[in-house]
DNA sequence: AAAATTTTTTAGCCCAAACTAAAACTTGAG
DNA sequence: CTCAAGTTTTAGTTTGGGCTAAAAAATTTT
């Protein structure tokens, strides 16, 4: 249907459109997509001719209907192979990303619909990532940060913010992932570095501001 | 590492190399890949390059060591991603080759090795067809076609010799896969088709030559 | 408001991978 | 042994997808 080329691209719009509103940018897209400018304009002229995307010289791009929909179910299959590769092939949280991201690329539909139903239908993928179902609806996971909860509060860790090996990596060593339970103990003013707590393991430790704002939590009195 | 068009190449070299000796021609690849002549000639001129295979111009091509170590995993790739995909995802096995087409190209060597180990170093791909270990050694199969047993032989498919999605839904309707144990009650000396019984269903049926010579059989009475 | 800077686009190039049409080479029949 | 038929290669074109260098537009600074 859609070349490899243009499916990366629909999805970097998709990610850049969910961090701020509005059109986005030629060079923005190019940081992520790791391509020069001139490359991307380029691409932009050919989506633009496929009816994937609206895309007006000096202002920015922006998704159609059916560029949002190739575009959720590129990011559908990513996270669904990534749960495979971890949960069935056994490879760790920081392994499975760019094995996704060739694989997210085969088209056949069907091909997906099992793998769903093979994997359980899981909501999330290894990192905490919602997974949008096969109407390309999106489960809601908590949007708020480590670094942003007050002493004293329990929560459970969720997602992650970062995604990047040596963060994933340096988690593993700190024994935190996914659904590791802790109480802020402290928060430092001066850096804004906070101590916690793990509830399982009783052990207490600190993280930079930097690693907080890596990790999605919620409380853990709440609901589930 | 290669691109997948000259990975398909090195396959189909691969393929009709093993039909016949010597080296392959041109228009026979052409033939097997869907592609025109003069397309082959410029890949094959890419694939010597790369020292991929030696190309004599009017004579043919024949792989290198190198060559035949990529065709040859890529050959594993395939046929592990078929099992995967009847075996794990419950496709049929007319449904999976062009799936499985596409997943080969996927380089990532511990994805392959993981894939392997989850589904149980599988030696045979769901037709039969022999997969290559990580050394590239294929274990053997018996090559003997069911149009040549004798009346009154008993046998074990154990292969297809015909891939093709009409030939592969034929067998489903007759109730043959894999495994399937028959007796070949008459062969009809007019147009070679045969008679069989098929030993778990105690059914009669009539198979024509064509369909005969698509059957991989070994003697049932041995070994196995 | 003009100038300087940054961003974006245009223009032109390159490569892989396909194609068609035409030329060149092989082969097989008489 | 020649020549027609078949096969293969060469030549030239196209498209996607990338690049650099230079021009143009937008934005920011003075």
């Amino acid at each position: 249907m859609y070349t490899s080329s243009e499916e990366n691209c629909l999805k970097a719009i998709l990610k850049l459109s969910k961090k701020e509103e509005g059109p986005v940018s030629t060079g923005a897209l190019a940081a992520e997509m790791q391509m020069t400018a001139p490359s991307v304009t380029d691409m932009l002229r050919r989506l633009s001719e496929k009816r994937l995307a609206t895309y007006e010289k000096y202002y920015g791009v922006q998704l159609t209907e059916e560029g949002l929909r190739v575009a959720t179910n590129l990011v559908r299959r990513h996270r669904l192979w990534e749960v495979f590769l971890t949960q069935q092939l056994g490879f760790q949280w920081d392994e499975v990303h760019e094995m996704a991201e060739q694989l997210e690329h085969i088209p056949h539909p069907e091909l997906i619909e099992r793998l769903d139903a093979f994997l359980g239908y899981p909501q999330f993928d290894p990192h905490g990532d919602p997974i949008p179902n096969a109407q390309g609806q999106w489960p809601s996971r908590p949007e708020q940060l480590l670094s942003s909860v007050a002493s004293g509060q329990r929560v459970r860790v969720v997602g992650v913010n970062d995604h990047s090996a040596a963060f994933l990596q340096y988690l593993d060593r700190l024994g935190i992932g996914l659904g590791a339970q802790m109480e802020v103990v402290e928060c430092i003013a001066f850096d804004l570095s906070v101590r916690v707590r793990l509830l399982e393991q009783g052990r207490e430790l600190m993280l930079s501001e930097k690693a907080a704002r890596g990790l999605f939590v919620e409380p853990l009195s709440s609901g589930c």
